[in-house]
DNA sequence: GCTTGATTTGACCAAGTGGTCAAAGGCACG
DNA sequence: CGTGCCTTTGACCACTTGGTCAAATCAAGC
């Protein structure tokens, strides 16, 4: 499973050009709605030479995939056992909440693959994914078993924390035809926030 | 816009078998990803007999978001001042709720649209969406200036609950994956209750 | 059975698509 | 300069796809 890193400076900007135009394609049009000429078009690159340096489409959508992945469980990893129970929680809402208005395109593209049935990365939802939330998924219990927060389904929660701040990414277009444009975040923050708060403030 | 209904009742089978077949094939795999040649095959029709009764792929789409956009909404336009605030958005929650269990095809096809921008359905969200919610805002405003529920921002409490119902549908297969194929919906049901009832209630 | 209009289909087409390839261009180093 | 390798590209191909069309089939009233 270990490629090679790309050796010349030439190919490892030419990769990452690429990577970051099929971020923008792909995160806009899914996967079977974006075309190979228009990530080149993107990256500025001829279509041949795209495929110099990555094999397929699908190739350079699955890299993307895989090292997106990681950042993208970053915050839940960040979660400690150590913290105090309800400003560990809220911090992690927060972060989470950066990281829809930071770096939509990711949401986006994950939500478009798992709105699909997620064919390209089941098994690192049952592998990787389950196995980081089950742990997290204790630690809560213990939280609520010390008294710190309130009784809570501790899968739910963080489904619900998904759920709430990636909306704001992958639904942006419907949070601000509602709201006429405005800027939802800095509300959302706060109204996420008081949520949390009043659910599980012991 | 009065489309004059379908005259025999062979069309309005027919057109009513492609609708479902469109429904289970977009769903899946979006409005790019679906060929026409699978929806005639899903609809057990050939493809030119499809094309006798839509004029293009397009038009079977658009019909879909459009006829789904007023059932998909129902719960909202349910949403009553007359009746006791705290119960009413709890039910508003259940229906939704119930909805995205029941009716998940309808929830992905949605969401696919407009995750990529809502390109076709972009003026109903700024004009009946938009005034429908500014309506349903001013009901929980007053509900908040009577006492009846805490202070909240009314459009992110309605975001929240479309966030939280949606994603048992849309993101089913994450959800399944972590809980390892259990039926989420009845402990989401409790959840959600607790969620929003230690948020509201005064 | 005949006529008329609705329904169905096999054959076809033009455009778009992912991907290939041989040849050309650039570049570092002797 | 020349050599060898990395990089770039124009031309091309097989296949898919949305959509057309003329001809065939069907159904119902006379």
């Amino acid at each position: 499973m270990t490629k090679s890193a790309p050796r010349t400076r030439i190919q490892e900007k030419n990769r990452s050009t690429i990577l970051e135009a099929g971020l923008d394609v792909f995160s806009q049009f899914g996967f079977r709605g974006s075309t190979v000429d228009q990530i080149a078009e993107a990256a500025g690159l001829s279509k041949p030479n795209l495929l110099y340096y990555f094999p397929s489409k699908e190739a350079i959508y699955l890299e993307l995939l895989k090292s997106l992945l990681d950042t993208w469980l970053d915050p839940l990893r960040a979660l400690n056992d150590d913290g105090k129970a309800l400003p560990e929680i809220l911090d992690y809402v927060k972060r989470k909440l950066a990281m829809a208005r930071d770096f939509p395109r990711e949401s986006r593209l994950f939500a478009g693959e798992i709105l699909q049935g997620a064919p390209r990365i089941e098994d690192a939802l049952k592998g990787d994914l389950k196995t980081l939330v089950d742990e997290k998924a204790q630690v809560i219990r213990h939280w609520i078993a010390a008294g710190k927060i309130k009784e809570v389904d501790p899968y739910h929660l963080i489904f619900s924390i998904w759920a709430l701040t990636q909306h704001y990414a992958d639904f942006d277009t419907q949070v601000r035809a509602v709201l006429g444009g405005q800027d939802p975040f800095p509300s959302a923050e706060h109204y996420l926030e008081q949520l949390f708060t009043s659910r599980l403030k012991p």
